[in-house]
DNA sequence: TAAGATTGATAAATCAATCTTA
DNA sequence: TAAGATTGATTTATCAATCTTA
């Protein structure tokens, strides 16, 4: 309030938005990162030798029904040659299966095998799980997190692990 | 409320809280996490060929305090060897020099230049920008993010890049 | 020709030697 | 011997050919 006179962002209003929303920003950039950073969600992916690149993959396919790799990569946000090289990974480790298309025989599917499916789940379930520090919060700061949280919008796609390479 | 009887994580309150915080977990991380892909913040970065991970070293570095590199490696979280390849990135913009210390002759320092200070201080201030999706929550909402978010305990060291490698 | 997947070349990370000084 | 930095080997990403089918 003391800096009416100084703002150049237009209104008082605005000025003091930004400001706060930049506090916002690095607050929860801060928090994010430095969670996803200590790896725990990662656990289950690197007993297997897979990377978050592979949970990645692995979130963007349906059980019940199959995706063609350039799908991938526009999920992923990814080159194709990075889909290739991670579904190689989910191959050998029988979580996917290859297929071709019959009406378009350039075009190669994936597709979850079961184990794929148990392992999905098992691995999404444990990301999911949130990290200790949330919970120093009580419960109404939670429920308040949560409340204004869900009113950002969404991100388009689904590429919210971040690029299938990030970790 | 209708679950009580199947909750086996304590009393109602406990498993209605982690509920919540794992749903908080959820919407923080993908807005974050999607944000942080779409890379706009480190625009700056990539004219000048580095990555995500210069920025980081930039970040932890002091004007006023060369950091022998033993002790970046260990803030970055990452390998000496890393430090030594983004150091020598570094050095080659004219961001750092390598400095031997008197004391021990086995230690480098690095420390700022003055096109370094610059440097980092431009792409601080481009990163803290705050993403044009949280501007569309209004003040109110801010306000009430920022007094929750502060609560969160803080991460120990200085890594809320991510590791070094990261993106 | 072009679309879709793969292969090969380079960049950026981690892990395991190596080399210098304490 | 050990600590600190570097170099080399391997992994995971990106970018530029290549190879097959439409």
């Amino acid at each position: 309030m003391t800096m009416k006179y100084l703002s150049y962002d237009g209104p008082m209003g605005a000025r003091s938005k930004r400001t706060v929303a930049g506090d916002v920003w690095r607050l929860m950039a801060r928090f994010t990162l430095s969670q996803v950073q200590r790896g725990d969600q990662f656990e289950l992916l690197r007993e297997q030798g897979l990377t978050p690149g592979h949970l990645k993959a692995l979130a963007i396919l349906d059980a019940d029904a199959p995706r063609p790799m350039g799908a991938m990569a526009e999920g992923l946000r990814c080159d194709a040659s990075q889909v290739t090289w991670l579904v190689d990974r989910l191959e050998e480790r029988g979580f996917v299966e290859r297929r071709s298309l019959a009406t378009d025989r350039r075009v190669k599917t994936v597709a979850l095998t079961d184990d794929g499916a148990a392992f999905r789940a098992r691995v999404l379930e444990h990301l999911y799980e949130p990290p200790e520090a949330l919970l120093s919060l009580d419960a109404a700061s939670l429920e308040s997190l949560r409340e204004h949280l869900e009113r950002l919008p969404e991100s388009d796609g689904d590429t919210w692990l971040g690029s299938a390479a990030a970790r």
